[in-house]
DNA sequence: CGATCTTTTGACATATGTCAATTATAGTGG
DNA sequence: CCACTATAATTGACATATGTCAAAAGATCG
């Protein structure tokens, strides 16, 4: 039930505002003057606040101008009631930033229309994006589906890059938020002497880059094409216009975030305990997981020793060692750089 | 400059309009009717938008309508401009979601004051925060200063946990979002078969199990009080306001996600390829920055050589072998429990 | 002060890394 | 399209960092 604060100082009309309120279903909460009306306010935190303006202690400007100091409580829907109907008076009201401003006597229909259109506003921006399956690029494109992810696009530049092309490496000043259009590409971050940590597989829609354009920072991963890509890269400012526009935008965005440290901790956990043996089996699933088209065929796919290596975190002797055992258990098949999964089950039950 | 967008069918209005708003100062784009008001809204992204109502083509009700439909232009501020002065029409401008509503004729000021109270507004809600040391402490405090968190803390249960207590478990359903108000605690994440991995080791006024409230799982992390610890807990309704209150608490919420996400790369990184040695100093220096005091001693702290070695992801026996190194090099001092850095560069040089 | 838990040391096993040599694959230019 | 060359994959031999198990020495707690 939605919370309505009213801050009025004459009886009747507060009584009988509330009682509107109350019998359209809304919680209803009362205050007599400006003063105790900041301070419920604060301290209950309603949804909404519909507030007198002549009013004994501290007028309705003034309760408004004190809400608008603090954050919790700056982005209360505001609406003024007030029996002063000069124009002047009503454009005060609003520029002082109140959201709405009705002149007393007013009309049943007319207070709960105003109370009911606020509350819509307020749930079109904090309404639930449809979720998606994972990666930003859901995230966006789903903001405003394909088709306006792809109008920004054509503004941004597209960037082609050949296999084995680095696209950004560490210590770059950010160019901006990446996404792959088309192709495979990794992004690492490389240990002291050439030894490298993939961090993650990019795959065409994926976005990538940004956490150092919300850190502020120069990179601090590189990231390369495994085949040839196309990448679009979008301006610092489109990325934060995207992410910030509404609540719902940014929730999506957190759940994000949330998610890839959810997926970090494990993989930490995984590094810090579990075999090279299991390590790879890890890394077959993920790169399925990623890469597998969905059909019937078991999954198949090129890559170098090297990078798997670098997926799984151990030297490429390891892994290469590792993945004759899978193919001498028939778990996988291997012709030249190519790995095919023959048992997928027997890799995700792989022991420690 | 801030760009406006003025939407209105006759010519003289429409110019006298934006010559206005082009003396204060804004950069105007103009369209002559609503059809090329909602294509100018969606692809040139106004941040303010004036428009008529009776128009021909699409009236100004039915490009407000059509701009709340997209994710894109449902925030930008909508003002009416409308020579119908009628009580009902001004009802109805706002009822469907304006957020101002100035009759013609109108003056200059009224307009300029109009839209610069709507700047205002916006600003206030994009405002920086004060941005602040680390942890998420910091992001939540400055979101209204300490004054403001306590009084929402009143309202929270206060829990006391010994030493040795679970604070929660892995696969809790999560009881709300965690702050710690005294004491020490770690939280961490378990291995099959006994071995954990701590993730972090928390000091008073760090928050901890949001992750799970984002993602609406279960806890996938434990957490316990490495000594008599205050624990508050804060409803997840709470939280969520709190972080999705404003734009700008979800922007300092998102870069202390970000920061999270940029350590456990460097960590998942240096699981991979550094030594126990060099992983046992990392640990203590994380633990000097996390709880030295800032005085001139020598930083000196009692914990279990067990919590180190899950700190450091390596068995307690061999993380022990280190500490007698360290101990032989004159890097640290030990007694009993507590480990004294007497090197602090040599701790920092560390190589692999 | 005994009982329990923690820390430390020792002895040993082994998973993984390293270096070098061999074989296979893929890319290139004639 | 083939031969040639550079690069990648594989295997072998070996070194060693780290894990494991067991026992002794200390610390802690009621």
């Amino acid at each position: 039930m939605r919370k309505i604060l009213i801050i009025e100082d004459n009886v009747d009309v507060r009584e009988n505002t509330a009682e509107i309120l109350q019998l359209a279903g809304y919680e209803v909460i009362t205050a007599e003057n400006g003063k105790l009306g900041v301070d419920a306010a604060m301290h209950q935190q309603p949804e909404l606040i519909i507030c007198d303006i002549m009013m004994p202690l501290l007028d309705g400007y003034g309760v408004l101008h004190l809400l608008g100091k603090n954050t919790l409580t700056q982005n209360i829907p505001f609406i003024f009631l007030s029996a002063k109907s000069e124009r002047t008076d009503i454009r005060k009201g609003m520029e002082m930033g109140a959201d709405d401003y009705i002149t007393k006597p007013f009309d049943d229909i007319e207070l709960l229309n105003a109370v009911e259109s606020r509350f819509r506003k307020l749930d079109l921006a904090h309404r639930e994006l449809p979720h998606g399956q994972e990666g930003m690029n859901q995230l966006l494109s789903k903001i405003e589906g394909i088709h306006d992810i792809t109008k920004i696009a054509e503004k941004q530049q597209v960037k082609i890059f050949r296999k084995k092309d680095l696209i950004f490496s560490e210590g770059d000043t950010p160019a901006g938020l990446y996404l792959l259009k088309s192709g495979k590409a990794k992004s690492y971050k490389s240990h002291e002497l050439g030894k490298d940590l993939i961090t993650r597989m990019l795959q065409p829609g994926d976005f990538f880059g940004y956490v150092s354009l919300l850190e502020d920072t120069d990179q601090q991963e590189s990231s390369e094409a495994l085949e040839d890509c196309e990448v679009l890269i979008f301006s610092k400012d489109d990325f934060f216009k995207l992410i910030f526009q509404s609540p719902a935008a940014s929730k999506q965005f957190v759940k994000l975030l949330t998610g890839k440290i959810a997926e970090e901790e494990d993989r930490l956990l995984s590094l810090a305990y579990s075999s090279v043996r299991k390590r790879a089996a890890d890394a077959l699933l993920v790169l399925r997981k990623r890469y597998h088209d969905g059909g019937d065929q078991p999954f198949s796919m090129a890559i170098s020793r090297e990078d798997l290596a670098n997926m799984v975190g151990t030297a490429t002797e390891s892994l290469i060692r590792t993945l004759s055992d899978f193919r001498e258990e028939q778990i996988v098949e291997i012709h030249g750089s190519t790995i095919t999964i023959k048992n997928l089950e027997k890799l995700q039950k792989m022991r420690n």
